[in-house]
DNA sequence: TTGAAAGCGCTAACAC
DNA sequence: GTGTTAGCGCTTTCAA
């Protein structure tokens, strides 16, 4: 298919022709592998000679002497259309690749035959390595022959014993809801989730910081203040809307949103009900979703999902880099953003 | 690092000692290279022995062997936080997986000398070839090295002969226009991009639709109706912003905007001024963008960028299936998504 | 200080 | 029908 515009392939051999030396003298200096033993003038031609050739060393050749590929899996279950945690993969291919690393990406979409095909290809490209990423926090079933030192992010195994990389969620939810009990709201609701289904780890610690937060500000439970929908816009809209129809003094002041999709949801349902945020309804998200939390209109004060960290330090324990990480499970902080969208209550 | 749980690797050697066979009657057997020569009894025992074993090929030496490795590299320019076209690279990596090739993906934030530097790796892998795709819509200088069989997507090269697949955004702002004016609008304003650096295709072509329409239309251009921004909400904004502040009888009664973020500012702007959406303002966007153009109130009416097909596609060319594509310039529908954020405007 | 040679696991050409 | 063998391009041990 080509026009032969391919260069005609360089070898090892045709250096060390072009050098005057040996094929083994090549890969020793090439390598730096006990270069120091050849004089300089011996390194220098040899050095020419494979720049001058254009000599790029064929990774499958040495990665089948070595059996170190310099690749590495990324499986994930991301679907297509969810920009959710590409930053993951984003952040895992930076540090892989600034370390000379070349990363494989498989989205499976969440088929468990098609994770085990994928593991099995990638084992078979003789992968270094695998990282299995989840887009939303939650148990998993490992596909099988997944390699014990792969590192899980965003999710926990069921069974077996692996690295993992997550998010503090708990403590995420923990620090947004301080937020709202300091600015002097009392009446706060919890717009959850109702997609239980693949154990929604996010949604129970998410719930568990709201909780806690409220008990330990004295604030009794009141499960009228806590909703589901689906954690889309329309799930939240539906959901806050439900909300805004109780009566003015159970009504609840601000809302503690289980992801920004729904929180923007949320201000679709207060603007219907004549509610202006944050004025008359607090609002607080999670994600810090690009193109919404900064976008929309009150910007909306969210809590940060550390995407990008996860991905660049599940790179670099995979790789063996930043040793200082003993533990097998690390958990990120998710902070807080604040924008516009909470305003502080005075006391009624 | 693992404690040894990794299956002591089984090769063709050990499968062709346990069926009693030579490994070169295994080799022919498992790749179904003249198997029918074997009686049915040897292939069964090749296949029992290499199931037996767990026997996996390795795909280093094959491709040492064959030169081919079942690897295409997907270099792109796209940036972690932008969702925009990941699209493309989830439905390439379809593709491969369906045909058994793994994708290595390289995100390069645009820099050419991590390009370079990309290409060059991918190329000691041996990839059997590559797509280039980057976010927006744009003429490109191709990396030094990139193959001339490589399938660009999103782009167009400056220089040099490549197969091409890019999105007909002419054709889709022609439809979101004609769809505008069959409405009976006739002051239409186009919202901009103000972002000119890399020679934007996307915006000049969708303002061609544009400006085409109004001619076919007989309505005369306005060039106070033409306006620029960020291409973000805020962007947006401020451009409608301006566009609002017209005298009521030049004021536009339809924005076109260039992109969906654009038009969320647009709603923004709208809401400011008291107008209803698309009661006193009609809007449409263009990219169909996720979270964004279905989840905001009321639903936008968008152009779709086709990323899933032009992902599809590039890859179907790469790798040689799906034949009849005998054009190396592939141009990809972009259809109108209808939502509820345009109204017919009756005739003053 | 350098060269020769033995493989890494596989495929393909050639024997038998 | 099936076995043998010569590499693919590289690293690495052992000799010289």
């Amino acid at each position: 298919m080509d026009v032969g515009e391919r260069v005609k392939k360089v070898g090892i051999r045709e250096v060390a022709k072009h050098a005057g030396v040996s094929i083994g003298a090549v890969s020793r200096i090439l390598n730096n592998r006990d270069a120091d033993k050849f004089p300089e003038a011996t390194r220098d031609r040899v050095h020419v000679a494979a720049h001058e050739l254009g000599y790029r060393p064929n990774m499958l050749a040495r990665g089948l002497r070595t059996s170190r590929t310099h690749t590495v899996g990324l499986v994930t279950d991301m679907i297509a259309t969810t920009p959710y945690a590409s930053g993951i993969a984003a952040a895992a291919q930076e540090v892989a690749q600034e370390n000379g690393v070349l990363l494989f990406l498989v989205n499976t979409g969440g088929s468990g035959t098609i994770e085990t095909n994928a593991v099995d290809a990638l084992l078979a490209q003789q992968v270094d390595g695998f990282i299995f990423a989840t887009m939303s926090y939650r148990e998993v079933d490992v596909p099988e022959r997944l390699p014990t030192d792969t590192v899980l992010v965003n999710c926990v195994p069921r069974s077996g014993h692996y690295r993992v990389v997550v998010p503090d969620d708990y403590g995420g939810a923990h620090t947004a809801m301080r937020y709202l009990v300091e600015a002097g709201h009392r009446r706060i609701a919890f717009v959850d989730t109702d997609e239980k289904d693949p154990d929604p780890l996010a949604s129970q610690l998410r719930f568990a910081g709201y909780r806690d937060v409220l008990h330990e500000a004295g604030i009794p439970f009141d499960e009228n203040l806590v909703v589901e929908g689906r954690s889309d816009s329309f799930g939240g809209r539906a959901a806050v809307d439900r909300l805004l129809t109780l009566p003015a003094q159970t009504r609840p002041t601000a809302v503690f949103c289980f992801n920004d999709r729904m929180a923007a949801g949320a201000y679709i349902a207060a603007r219907r009900h004549g509610m202006q945020v944050p004025a008359d309804l607090s609002i607080v998200g999670y994600d810090d979703q690009a193109l919404i939390a900064a976008e929309i209109d009150p910007g909306l004060t969210t809590v940060a999902l550390p995407h990008h960290a996860m991905g660049r330090l599940a790179m670099k324990m995979l790789l063996g880099i930043d040793e200082p990480h003993e533990e097998s499970l690390m958990k990120l902080e998710c902070p807080l953003i604040v924008r516009e969208s909470v305003r502080p209550l005075t006391q009624p």
